[in-house]
DNA sequence: TTTTGAGTTGTTCGA
DNA sequence: GTCGAACAACTCAAA
């Protein structure tokens, strides 16, 4: 039986994972993860921290199976056929990167190995962008007919296979760096810990997740975001688990299914508008911009939900769904600062942040991507507070200067006769910048 | 080819 | 306070 290299990367798990068990098939499996500096450079920060905590979890899990994960560091495209070569791999194996600098990086990786065969098995996605086509052929550009194709689909059953019943093969590599510098509180990392917070959330919160997803407040979302981002977790796994529980839950499960298609497609949409009419759409720029955006960054805008959201950003490496729109739509519609700019905010600090989500999320709050929002369709801030934080005690929990403030004050500070000492009085007025922003829309019909 | 119905997440205004 | 209409026109998916 000739070894074979099971080449780690956004699947950081050993159960459910059937690129691991086709590199068992083969013999015995060296597990290895490159520290790719082309996608550290992009990736510090909280996340990197998240990913090191991730490959710790991993290699302990391993070692108790009488493995051990083989760090090295470098390009791709040399240090996996070094060690293919250094322990006479006849294969390697992965689960496919259809992301635009994954899939890329394999292509260079595939014909460097030379006779090695790069076996590719799997996804991170409960359904392979690709495999869900329109009737023509082509691909979807809209979620709901694409998830009625993917629900008829359907997946494959997970994978029980034991690591224990695997024959390791482990090889000296390079210790896992310290955690970067950062001062987010992160979530506990691994495959254990992600088994763990979905059983959890199996257990409870699921049951009102469609009424009470909405709310910030309640903090009845899963967390599994970032389990998902680094394959903690396959959601094959967790549909399954879900059976007819949980509609809603399934649902969005299927939009990470259809913004990774998207992208497979569509790869410049990652930065490009996907509508590209909306690339003349006017923005402010200058000294003014440069300001907003950074009130924005640090959760001083004077808008308290905005800013709870962008301090426990700051704070966690995370953001509540609901919120993340509602910051999204503030930065266009009422500051009227381009969408990548936020985009890349969000990128640079979540935990959880995926490219195709993050990008695709963004253009459609902004109206240039998939599903475009109607022009007319601005999130109104103090509304959007009253109705999903009713009683302001998420905005209590992250902009400690409204403390004192009483459900019916927090959400507008400003009205208060008294307004509390250090909390910056509102940058903008939110109907005149709805306004603006209509009145900007018009100019990019008109033409 | 043409036609038809639909499109995650909203807000405001006037009755 | 509640409710329905209006807010444009376009693109997409499927028949």
């Amino acid at each position: 039986m000739t070894a074979s290299v099971l080449w780690f990367r956004r699947d950081l798990r050993l159960r459910d994972h059937p690129a691991l068990d086709a590199a068992a098939q083969a013999g015995p499996v060296c597990a290895l993860f490159v520290l790719d500096d082309v996608l550290l450079k992009v990736d510090e920060g909280p996340r990197t921290a998240y990913l090191y905590r991730s490959l710790r979890a991993l290699d302990e899990d391993l070692r108790s199976h009488g493995g051990r994960l083989t760090v090295k560091r470098g390009r791709p495209e040399n240090v996996v056929p070094r060690l293919a070569k250094e322990i006479t791999a006849g294969e390697v194996h992965v689960s496919e990167d259809f992301a635009p600098y994954g899939a890329a990086r394999d292509r260079r990786v595939e014909k460097a190995l030379g006779d090695v065969p790069l076996v590719r098995t799997g996804s991170p996605y409960a359904v392979s962008p690709g495999q869900v086509l329109k009737k023509d052929g082509d691909p979807f550009k809209v979620f709901t007919p694409f998830y009625r194709a993917w629900s008829e689909r359907g997946w494959h059953r997970p994978s029980t296979s034991n690591p224990a019943g695997i024959s390791w093969y482990p090889v000296d590599g390079i210790d896992i760096p310290h955690d970067p510098r950062t001062t987010a509180e992160l979530p506990e990392a691994g495959e254990a810990a992600a088994l763990a917070a979905w059983k959890d959330f199996l257990g409870g919160d699921i049951e009102h997740y469609n009424a009470e997803r909405n709310r910030p407040d309640l903090d009845s979302t899963s967390h599994m975001s970032v389990h998902l981002k680094f394959g903690e977790i396959h959601p094959r796994t967790m549909l399954a688990d879900l059976g007819r529980r949980g509609p809603a839950y399934r649902r969005q499960l299927c939009w990470r299914d259809f913004y990774a298609q998207v992208l497979h497609h569509w790869p410049d949409s990652a930065h490009g508008y996907f509508q590209p009419a909306m690339a003349r759409m006017r923005y402010d720029t200058g000294k003014r911009a440069d300001e907003r955006l950074e009130a924005w960054k640090q959760g001083r805008t004077g808008f308290p939900i905005v800013d709870a959201d962008m301090r426990q950003l700051l704070a966690t490496g995370w953001m509540h769904n609901r919120v993340r729109m509602i910051v999204a739509s503030f930065l266009v519609k009422d500051l009227h600062l381009e969408w990548t700019l936020g985009a890349r905010h969000f990128m640079d600090h979540l935990v959880d942040g995926d490219l195709a989500n993050n990008q695709h999320g963004w253009q459609w709050t902004a109206g240039t991507g998939t599903d475009p929002s109607p022009y007319f369709r601005i999130f109104n801030p103090v509304l959007q507070a009253k109705k999903f934080d009713p009683e302001g005690a998420y905005v209590r929990r992250w902009v400690p200067e409204l403390k004192s403030l009483s459900a019916k004050e927090i959400h507008e500070p400003w009205s208060v006769d008294d307004p509390p000492d250090g909390y910056p009085a509102p940058i903008v007025d939110h109907d005149t910048e709805r306004k603006e922003s209509l009145a900007r829309y018009q100019e990019v019909r008109a033409r």
